[in-house]
DNA sequence: TAGATTGTTAATCGATTAACAATC
DNA sequence: TAGATTGTTAATCGATTAACAATC
């Protein structure tokens, strides 16, 4: 029932040069031309389709509406998730531009911080509102998903609130692990540990 | 020779956090303790330090100092590795504020952009240069290393300057699947894909 | 000693890749 | 038909987890 994790990423990534390249209009598209848009196997495309149980045609491949169509109602369900957005500082302002508008599905409704300057206002279109309002303001909203992009001092602090309030999932942009119920999704996103990644493995490139 | 990525991730986060929380006045810490830490278990604690060659002992656990030491070793190997971040909006600044003096390893020491309004200025305190002129410079300046952060649609394109030019490892902020030679490490860092994958698991938790 | 801890091997799990039959 | 493509099973690879001997 639940699709394996990598599958999940490459099914956004399917989805998004389809649309951002107009394969829409093409019509149809063979795995290896998938495949070489996001620079994995043509296996592997297979392998994925097989999985969310997608087939194609012989002759001409993967009807490419009716597979945005299917990747739609995997991952967005076909209905709307509110999204809030929790930490207006100058990485969460990047962020709220950058996802804002993304997704038709994933609507980012709300934005939280603590700074009154900042409060019942709107920023970068979105309403901000005050994180001692989070537990009503959640429910209300009926808001699932946060994005997390507030200073690491109050990360956890934060996240209980988030949680406590009936936040189901988490996009972590901190960088502190965070600890969470079962019940809830955690996605980390550490930017630091990637970029010390990269520097790692980049020693043996020279 | 080459530790296994999930590895190096952990070794990053080990040593933040032990430096963050200053456990290095501590002394010693127990495979439990550190495995608290960042939420996993002791066993991947101590795999990770088999594989990393360091030794704990079996009454008081690992030396705090040394272990930084170590995987300052590692990751750093113990030299300075300059850093050029490509592409200076909204994104480039918050990423440049936030990876800015993380690591005294890995030095921020140029941006570079396409705008004539920001060359030659300072951007948060680093020098930004015309991206015409990143050839030059980043064999003059001895750098290996780039983060992306430009709009995804000049993605392509800037990448293959930046590999033109001799850099070695990419991290990719932007939206677009890059393709590297395979003397180049890539580090893609897709946040929308990010998004739609929590926004998939989190239907399962309703 | 008894209990707690490390270091390491074996087992398991998850994901990718290889192989190939089916078929248009 | 011949060639290209899909769908699926088997094999491999990589990472985690379990188990446990060694030892302070």
């Amino acid at each position: 029932m639940v699709l394996p994790e990598k599958t999940i990423e490459r099914l956004s990534k399917y989805r998004r040069v389809l649309i951002t390249l107009n394969y829409d209009q093409k019509g149809y598209i063979y795995s290896h031309e998938l495949a070489n848009l996001i620079h994995i196997t043509p296996e592997q495309v297979r392998r994925d389709m097989m999985l969310i149980g997608y087939n194609g045609t012989l002759r001409r491949g993967y009807e490419v509406n009716k597979l945005i169509e299917k990747i739609n109602s995997i991952i967005d369900g076909n209905t709307v998730q509110n999204v809030a957005l929790v930490g207006i500082g100058n990485l969460g302002r990047a962020m709220l531009n950058y996802l804002k508008d993304k997704n038709r599905y994933l609507k980012i409704i709300a934005c939280f911080d603590n700074d009154q300057n900042k409060i019942d206002k709107m920023c970068c279109g979105v309403p901000c509102y005050s994180i001692n309002d989070a537990g009503k303001l959640i429910k209300e909203l009926n808001i699932n998903i946060a994005v997390l992009t507030v200073p690491t001092t109050v990360a956890i602090e934060v996240s209980e609130i988030l949680i406590k309030s009936g936040i189901k999932g988490i996009l972590n942009f901190t960088t502190i692990p965070l600890k969470v119920p079962s019940n809830v999704y955690l996605e980390e996103y550490d930017m630091i540990t990637s970029l010390e990644k990269v520097a790692y493995f980049t020693q043996f490139n020279k």
